[in-house]
Formats: C-alpha cells, sequence, structure tokens
DNA sequence: GTCTATACAAAGATAGAC
DNA sequence: GTCTATCTTTGTATAGAC
C-alpha cells in the first residue's frame, strides 16, 4: 500500500520546509525569522534552537536549492553516451518542467551566486569546468566557428530566463501572462530546434 | 569650454548618487539607510530631511533604473521605418553596451519586478503592449510559425541574460570570467545571426 | 541646511521555566 | 522539546541646537 503523507512532520523538518518557502519569496535579507516561525506553525524560538541562526537555516536551504538547480545539468554535460542533441533536449525538458513548479527559484540562484559567490564554490568543485564537459567539446565539433561558452550561455539563458522575467512579461504584455505555461510548454520542443539553428551560425 | 566637472555636489544630489550604488549591490532590503548616509559622505538624518523615508528614495531610484532598462528598447520596437534586423541589431547592441557599463542592472530590475510588480505598471502604461508592436508584426511576418512572444524573449534572453548570471558563469568555468567582456562584445555581431537563424525555424 | 542626540520600532538571539 | 519572557542589536525616523 502507498505510504501515507506524513501530516505531522517533526518541528524541525517544518521549520525547514516554512524556510523554504519564506526565502525563496522573499530572499534572504527581506525574511523575518518570525516569517519563517509563523508559516511553520512553531514557536521562533525553536528556530534557533534546532538551527543556531537565521544564516545557518538559510545556508542551508541555499545549499539545497543550488543542488537541484545545478544537479540538473551537471551530468547531463558530462555524459559521453548521449549526442549533443539528445543533450539539449534533456536540458531544456528538464528545466522548464522543473522551473515550472518551482518559478522563484532562477532569481534565488541569481541572487544568491551574486551575493555569496564563494558559498558555493566549494559546491561545485566536484564538477569538471563547464568548459572541458562533453557538451562543450560536442558543441566544438558541430561548430568550431563560434566559442562553446557562448552556446552554452544560450541553452541556459532561453531555457531559465523567460521565468526570471514573468512578472516583467506580464506587465509587457498581459496576453503572455495568461499564456505562459502554454508557451513554456512549447518552448521544450522549440528550444532544441533553435539551438539546433544556430549551431550553423558562424 | 568645456563644463568643469562638479566635484562639490548638492547634499541631495550626493545622497542620490550614493543610493543609487547601494540599493543596486545590494538590493533594498539588505540596505541600511546608515550605508547611504555613509557612502555619500553626508550625515544620515539629511537623508531623511530630504527624501523623507527610505522607501521613498529607493522608488525614486528605482524608476530612473527601470527608465533606462526599458527606454533602451521600447522605442525601437515601435519604430515603423527600420526592418526587423535592424531592430534586433539595435537592441542587441545597446543593450550589450549599456550592461557592460551596469552591470547590477539586471538583476535589480527583475528583483523590483518581482517584488513590486504594481509599482511599474503605471510607468509603462503609456507604452502599447508589446505584442502590438512594429517589431511583433514585422516577427510575425518574416515567421508566422513561431508565436512573436517567443522571439520577443529570445532576444531579451541572450542579451540580458549572460550578465545576470556572470557569477555563476564565473564559478562554472574561471575561463568564461575572465574573457566575459570579449565574449559580450561578440555576442553584438552573434545575436542578431542567431535571431536570424531562428526565424527560420518552424 | 546640516549636525548631534535620541526616540522608537523591528528583528535576531537567548535564558530559564515547564 | 517546547514555550514565555526578555535581552541586545540594529535600523528608521525625528527633535532640536546651531
Amino acid at each position: 500500500m502507498a505510504k501515507k503523507k506524513q501530516e505531522t512532520l517533526s518541528s524541525e523538518e517544518k521549520i525547514k520546509e516554512a524556510a523554504r518557502k519564506v526565502f525563496m519569496e522573499k530572499g534572504y535579507a527581506a525574511t523575518r525569522t518570525r516569517d519563517i516561525a509563523e508559516a511553520a506553525g512553531i514557536n521562533l524560538a525553536l528556530l534557533n534552537y534546532y538551527f543556531r541562526s537565521k544564516e545557518k537555516l538559510f545556508e542551508l536551504v541555499m545549499q539545497e536549492k543550488l543542488s537541484s538547480f545545478f544537479g540538473l545539468m551537471l551530468p547531463v554535460l558530462q555524459d559521453p553516451a548521449s549526442s549533443l542533441s539528445d543533450k539539449i533536449h534533456t536540458i531544456a525538458d528538464r528545466y522548464i518542467n522543473m522551473l515550472a513548479d518551482n518559478p522563484d527559484l532562477p532569481l534565488f540562484v541569481l541572487n544568491a551566486m551574486r551575493n555569496a559567490p564563494k558559498k558555493f564554490v566549494a559546491m561545485l568543485k566536484g564538477a569538471d569546468h563547464v568548459l572541458h564537459s562533453v557538451f562543450a567539446r560536442q558543441l566544438k565539433e558541430q561548430n568550431p566557428d563560434v566559442a562553446p561558452e557562448q552556446l552554452f550561455i544560450n541553452i541556459i539563458a532561453l531555457c531559465i530566463f523567460p521565468f526570471a522575467m514573468r512578472p516583467g512579461l506580464e506587465v509587457l504584455s498581459p496576453e503572455i501572462g495568461v499564456q505562459f505555461n502554454t508557451l513554456m510548454e512549447e518552448r521544450k520542443k522549440l528550444v532544441p530546434k533553435w539551438m539546433k539553428a544556430m549551431l550553423k551560425v558562424k
């Protein structure tokens, strides 16, 4: 039988869960520990009891989010078995799916990286440099005329930026707002096609 | 004779100048009015004397930044005299030039739009919706198979996102870090070529 | 207009009872 | 482990002298 959803999480887990939510929505500085405690339905003192400080709790959440963000991409880049086209399809598909469920993630990660670059250097030190990846080599083979870093930037930009700029798009064009999800769904197929076209540019 | 650079700005202007700098670097919540006062070399009380509150000062800065950000794009979109290709060239060139001098602007604007969408609805109400622009019509003519909003998103993404993700890129690949400016310079020519290639995608 | 001093509020952290 | 009460720090804003 299916495992029943745990409705009574431990206090520690309730705090972490609330912290994910509030930090993602408001960022570190604008978040008050009281917001988190309230969202978790626990007493403020417990937050410090379990996590020692606001900063420690934030770093925990940040680590998680950075992992889920880069973990989606890094293994794909290094897969020697899949073709370049497969990699592009996989990355586009995964990111668009994940970001549809986590719309605040792009800005959270971009801000975190800007505010504390050192914090996640350690986290990624296991990963080979992107430019030495299988993906980069395959890009270079298909288009020796354009630096692979440019094309790497492009696939990330095409998949992730729409989610980061969604609020802006909705003001610039309400129509885009209402059909946003449909547009992103279409992108799963369009991004690989666009990338293919870009690979022919000298 | 050339106008001599004003070395003794008024206190009011010194505060505004410092506010631009600090708010752009740290965002609203993480900025303390004392930081601004210190950066301006004036007394803290003067900040409130001239601008009444931290929030009012921030809105002033935000208005300026949003104007310079969108003001670069909106007039181009509506120009009936220029071709689609010209518009793409102009937008890429202007944004990459401007962002090279204002690297913090993308995240500042993205955050501002997310945190207070209503604040800049008013600012843009003069502008026609992007989807009814000359630019959108020209996109549609050149490629009836792909929604113009998708291609609009793409040009913005390709120009702006690299600056927003710069800190991340530098960790993922130190090489990209050192040659970042060169890569962006190359992009002024590459973005139009890529867009041209994308316009042929069905 | 500009400064010093200070009021007042918000927020992070902790002590100590249960 | 959990709570109430409180301490401390920080940060915005203002009063009042010059």
